[in-house]
DNA sequence: CGCAATTAAATTGCACACAATTTAATTGTT
DNA sequence: AACAATTAAATTGTGTGCAATTTAATTGCG
């Protein structure tokens, strides 16, 4: 195809659209998780929270919107069906009554050793080599920040 | 980094995840698309439907969601919205009552004229030049596909 | 033909996403 | 110190996504 142009026929056509693509691939990636996620009792946006929470913890809803990029709206929810399953607490600052800090309780800090097999069999799945993955992420990940800037 | 050996400490962390780059990436796009389709009255995922659309009106349900990737759960009721729109109809297929098929109204075809620049403009934001959007297009389509095989 | 199996939509229930608003706490300015 | 502006969570309402089930129509097979 003739990639210098392209007409608005052509630009509005669903396959031709990295929009589409990434929707549709972050759906596929989200039901290729399931299986796996229903193991351990998360849906897919609170493995990403505890991913964020295993590398640190103590950290407020904002800072955990912050890395997630997501808002109040979505974590508060999210945030309270991890604390009934006591993965976690959340407890307001006492420094600043504002903020509401998530701390993981011990069985949320043992649940990453059977969270760690999860990106192997994801890898496996996507056929892609380590580094074609890398590489793939770094790509998306620049395209994000520059859809965000 | 090496690439050749990754323990799974490293695979945990949010950054180095591809799942969580596309999530975060497609989440961005719906949100730059916003006001794009605020514009035109349509939601992302609307958007989408009538791309579909626009490339081949009269499809059942079922096709509508082969090409989307969505089943008649997320389907039904965002059809019924573009019909209360008055952008499509949706009528029982006379020869399998199975089948509702999806035709656009007058304004729903109209509306692709309105639609029509909104690709330039989300291309422009990406700050990508039209090959590189191209070639990303096609690896997270090609990842997509190996994701569902 | 008769009827089980299959297919297509719709429905129900749950969990996100996010805009907009509300409530409460803190900061900045005078 | 007073108070407007800002910040952080929570809340409300709308619209997805999807698993599981239901309803209805069609197909396939003996």
């Amino acid at each position: 195809m003739n990639t210098a142009r392209i007409n608005s026929d052509q630009a509005l056509q669903l396959d031709h659209q990295l929009c589409f693509a990434l929707y549709s691939a972050s759906l596929a990636m989200t039901k290729l998780y399931k299986p796996l996620l229903d193991e351990i009792g998360l849906t897919y946006p609170q493995y990403l929270a505890m991913l964020a929470l295993w590398e640190e913890d103590g950290l407020a809803v904002s800072d955990l919107g912050q890395r997630l990029h997501l808002d109040s709206g979505t974590l508060t929810p999210l945030l309270k069906r991890l604390e009934s399953a006591e993965l976690l607490t959340r407890l307001r600052d006492v420094q600043d009554e504002r903020r509401v800090l998530i701390r993981l309780t011990a069985a949320g800090r043992k649940l990453k050793a059977r969270a760690a097999r999860i990106p192997a069999c994801v890898l496996d799945a996507s056929q892609c080599k380590v580094a074609e993955a890398m590489a793939l992420t770094q790509q998306v990940q620049a395209l994000r920040d520059r859809l965000m800037a």
